[in-house]
DNA sequence: CGGAACGTTGAGCATAATCAACGACTGTGG
DNA sequence: CCACAGTCGTTGATTATGCTCAACGTTCCG
């Protein structure tokens, strides 16, 4: 994956604002689950002027752990991964953010963990001291935050079950209930299909495995029928729903 | 461990009231490193009122994964543990609470994780709800949380790190010097003596392994000069300070 | 066409889990 | 006082799970 320089604000990109709500907010397809959801019109013009909405392209490093943090941003459109490293290069995806989700590290003055754009995208961006501000005057804002930021913590200790305690067949099951019941389509016959959104080897650093074996599971679930694959290996139907249940919770 | 019922708001126990700011809260120990910090007295005050200060005893289990949330509390002395577990009995421990640390899980009607006692200790306990009030009437006291849940939530992804890509030794390695980094005591020699606050168990349940490995990863650092116990199994004096860093820094 | 990225499969191996035994220590009750 | 059970930690033998190394097929692009 192509590494790229870090989101910089001085970059060339459309400015958001005006007194008035601009016509991008009040278009906005995320606005009912992203923080701007909490605000009314007047409250998002204060905002959308500080804010400024950027394109990602696929393999962009949005911030890399360790340099300051100097913007956060609402992912608009698109996926991105939230990875920690180690410094000989082992990798572990700790966090998968869709539109709506909330980047950055607020209140300290460096990144913890490396952003990188998954798909092409849009996200608005905020410088982060101006943001942080921001929130002083809008507590209903920094209550949405704090409930993302909650959510977040139960996703991670969720996560650290998973990476902790179970079986490689466990976690590949898991993740791909975890999908279904997030983004996956129902189909007349009972079944579910659910597009798998990374590949097999970030699929590996999410959970805490190697792509060799997670190759191997999903090889082990196509032979006993409990799911199948069409067009590619990213379009996943789940062809018995409660055996696959039954791997992820055992017993 | 013997497990007991969770807290019932009920119990016997002293309340924290009045107008004015209650003894117990200016004398607090923990005022400075808890929520209570954020708070002027006046505001401390409006606090106490609906707190209660409550002893809990090791093993006890101060709330289930899966039952209502009715309450949240301060740490003010002992430790607690928060885990996730699967139906089978594996089990994760996903936090470790010290003083000034928050217990619960707010704006959710259901507790995802249980918590239990480690050793003796006090809580300062609130009506969830009623707490939840409270922080609508105090900007201070819930930016003080949502730092937390920040500070927390980046722990848990230091965590992930270590569950999905560290070996057993570079995990016992790491889990002394986070504990010497917290607690550590410094000797004249220059040689730095850490307590472990859980037993080898429970440090298994931290680190994803079992006891016999983590015993065994003892063992090695022991043999190689690398740390000493003292006085029974929990006290370790880091004796090679340099090569433990290397261990959990490699390469 | 050549190369790169991605995914699958196989063989062998290493790490950590499992199963088992044992010692040290603690508190209990005869 | 001692016998006893219970908890905790250590150590050994064996096994299994998942990793490493390697080869190969497919797809996509330049």
């Amino acid at each position: 994956m192509a590494q790229q320089p870090a989101l910089s604000l001085v970059e060339k990109s459309d400015r958001i604002a005006g007194a008035t709500l601009p016509s991008r907010c009040a278009q906005c397809g995320i606005r009912e689950t992203s923080l701007c959801g909490s605000m009314s019109d007047a409250e998002l013009a204060d905002l959308s002027e500080i804010g400024r909405r950027r394109k990602i392209s696929r393999g962009q490093v949005i911030s890399w752990a360790g340099d300051p943090s100097r913007s956060c941003a609402n992912v608009v459109s698109g996926a991105l991964k939230v990875t920690a490293t180690l410094a000989d290069g082992r990798e572990q995806i700790v966090g998968l953010l869709f539109p709506g989700d909330f980047v950055g590290q607020l209140f300290s003055d460096d990144e913890t963990m490396t952003v990188t754009a998954l798909t092409n995208g849009d996200l608005c961006s905020y410088p982060r001291v101006a943001f942080e501000g921001a929130l002083d005057a809008h507590p209903k804002v920094e209550r949405m935050l704090f409930k993302k930021a909650l959510a977040a913590l139960n996703d991670a200790r969720g996560q650290m079950l998973s990476l902790g305690r179970k079986s490689a067949q466990e976690r590949v099951a898991g993740f791909i209930l975890d999908l279904a019941a997030r983004t996956g389509q129902r189909h007349p016959a009972g079944e579910v299909s659910v597009h798998l959104p990374i590949s097999r080897g970030e699929i590996a650093d999410f959970l805490g495995l190697t792509i060799e074996t997670v190759s191997r599971q999903f090889t082990r679930l196509k032979a006993q029928n409990i799911i199948a694959f069409a067009r590619g290996d990213r379009d996943c139907r789940i062809l018995n729903f409660a055996r696959l249940d039954a791997i992820v919770n055992p017993e």
